[in-house]
Order: structure tokens, then sequence, then C-alpha cells
DNA sequence: TACCTTTGACCAACCGTTCAGTCATAAATA
DNA sequence: TATTTATGACTGAACGGTTGGTCAAAGGTA
């Protein structure tokens, strides 16, 4: 049983971690990034502000970190597409889970456009943020390139801004506004199926 | 000239103030509203910080300040559309000038967007911004009613994600992206002229 | 003199970050 | 088994720095 100690170390390390993790990204979506502090975090976490810094060298690589672990987790949620073969159901499987996953959870959306729009683009995280939507971008790319398209790459940022603006407007307004959905199915209607 | 100086006195601390707000705007649009000290603008402007507090009593109220002044610029801006009787045609000419400002000074709209996205909805700034987006987007479901269109209010919704997303495009990746100017032209097809 | 603008030293509060030191527990030793 | 030693999670006071905001005093003008 000796030998396993040092990994059960690392894994109640990881777990302390990801604990911290979770309540940092709770406080960044909700309050922002620049108006939560360490302090904040160590409250909410119940464990000392000494202890952070412990297992983040400091609050840019927390951010990174939450970052991560966020992302890892839609890039996960949209995985499933790739097994789609026709590409016309394979965007509308890609909006409507994006989608999905916004609604859930709008203040960590909110956070990655407050982010992107306040991080120095020279910082880790900015980095994270911009690698994937430009991941994003690509793969609506080869998608309408896929459907046959000549005028993909136009399309493809068509399509990213009405993404965005509906996005936007999911963010900033909130669910009360019934026209989102229609807009949304009618975004579907016309860039997946032309209609 | 005795009787003048009091309007005399009022008009310079007038001036005063407005040299004040086009500092911060600079700044407050180059670095971020938080980002911002107020000692940074006082050495900026080339006053004390003191004299800062003669003018403005807040921080918060010189954000006011200079959101009311540089909202009534570009109210003022698109103020010419109310001429054009066509609705097709204003509509239009709404579109164009509005992004004909926002290349012009991509920074203010990138604080805009920034601001509506960290300031608290119950302060003074977050008012000012919402009432402003709240007037562009009942202008918009006018226009599309006096075009005719029985869906108006969707349309009006569909086009105000459109115009919202392109702009997000342009704050966050900049001029250099040839696609732009494309799919802004495509927009004005398709929302002014249904083409 | 009397009245104003203007200054910049000053304040308390807060920030991210550091670090000397505590303590429960596990490993090693006898 | 009993005792010592080593580990690393954990604490919280303290640090240097910055912030928004204040105020007594100096300067200018009439």
């Amino acid at each position: 049983m000796a030998p396993l100690s040092k990994e059960q170390f690392e894994a109640q390390r990881q777990a302390s971690k990801m604990k911290i993790i979770v309540v940092a990204l709770e406080l960044f979506s909700k309050k922002g990034f620049i108006n939560t502090s360490i302090n904040d975090i160590a409250k909410t976490a119940n464990i000392s502000k000494g202890l952070m810094y412990n297992y983040f060298e400091s609050k840019d690589v927390l951010l990174e970190e939450c970052l991560k672990m966020v992302l890892e987790g839609v890039v996960g949620g949209i995985q499933a597409a790739t097994q789609i073969k026709n590409p016309e159901e394979r965007l509308e499987f890609l909006i409507r889970t994006s989608f999905d996953m916004l609604k859930e959870n709008p203040h960590i959306w909110k956070m990655f456009v407050s982010l992107s729009l306040q991080l120095d683009k020279e910082s880790a995280s900015y980095r994270i943020l911009n690698e994937y939507w430009s991941q994003l971008f690509k793969n609506a790319v080869s998608i309408f390139k896929e459907m046959g398209y000549e005028d993909y790459e136009e399309r493809a940022f068509r399509y990213g801004a009405m993404m965005d603006g509906l996005a936007m407007q999911y963010i900033l307004l909130g669910e009360e506004n019934i026209l989102f959905d229609k807009t949304l199915q009618g975004a579907i209607n016309i860039y997946c199926y032309n209609k």
C-alpha cells in the first residue's frame, strides 16, 4: 500500500485544486475577474489565502486553469458532433448544443466575452480564449465548404457574426425575450438548410 | 462686462470639464474603466487630482458625464436619418453611419460593450447605456413596421443580433479581416432591400 | 481685504503576494 | 509496539503598492 501514497497525495491535491477552481469560476463569472479578490475566493472556498498560493502561483494562473477546465467541458460537449456525417445536421447540432450550454450557464459565457475584451492580448488566458474561437471559426468554414458553397468563408463569417450577436443579446437581455428562440430557429433554418 | 462674469465663469468651467472628459474618455476606452485611475486622468490632463474632485464628485459621476457626452455625439450623428422618408434608405443610412463611427473610434465601442457587461445594473451609467440600446431597438422596430413587414419585431431582433455580432467581430478581430466589409454590404442588402 | 481656484500631501481601504511557522499524519527506527 | 523524524497541507500576519477620496494651505484676482 505504501507505494501508492504518492499518487494518492497527487489525487487529493487535484481534488483540492478542482474545488478552488469551481469556486473561482463561480465568482469570476458572477462578479467579474477584476472585481473578485483572492480573499473572496479563499473565504468562499473556506481555505486560507496562503493555501491558494500553494495551489496556484498567481491569480492569472488560476484564471488560466479555470478557463482550461471549463473549455475542456465545452469542447467535450460538442465533440459528439464529429460523429455526424451530414454537414447540415452537424451544424444544427453544433448550434443547438452551443446555445443549450449558453442558456444553462450564461454567466460563464458573459465572462468569456468580458475577458476577451479586457485581457492583455499577450496574456496566456487571452491566448486560450482566442484559440477556442479560432477553432470554432475554422470548424464552421470547413462545414460550409463541405456543404458545397463557393462562398464558404464569407458564409462562415456571416454565420459567426449572427451567433455572436444572438449570444450577446441573450447575455445582455436574458431569456425573458420571447423573440430569442424564434430567431435562433430562424437562424438554423437559414444557415443549415438555406431556407 | 461685470454682469456677464458669472456666465463667463460657468462657460470657463464647462470648458475645463470638457477637457477632462475628453482625456478620461481616451483613457477609459484604451485601458478600461477599472484600470484607469483618477491619478492617470489628472496627470494626462495636466491638472491635480484635487481639482478633478472639484469638477466631478466621483469617478462614477465622471463616467456618467463621459457617456452622456459621447452618446450625445452618436445620437447627433444619426439624427440626419430622420430627414429620410423612405424607410429602406433610412435603415441603410443608419447602418452605414453607425459602422462608420465604429470604424473611426473602435475603442469607444469596445468600452460600451465592456461597460455593459461589467457595470452594476443599478448604476446610473448602466442605465444611460441601456437607454441608448433600447432606443436603437425601438427605432429598428418602427422602421421594419413602416416597411410593411408583418413580422417586424422578429425582423428587428434578427437585425439587431446581426449588427451586434458584426460590431463584436470588428471590435475583437479588427479591420484586417477582409470579410468584414463584404459581410456588412450583404447585411444591408438583406435587411434593407430583402435581396 | 475677500473670494475663488488649484495644489499635492495625506488617508483608510484594499489589492496580490510572501513567508515564518503550526500541526496532523505517515514513514522510519528501535 | 513505542518513539522519533520527516512531510506537506495549512494558516494568517505582514508587505509593498495602488486606489478613490479629502483637506488645509498656497496662489491668483478683483
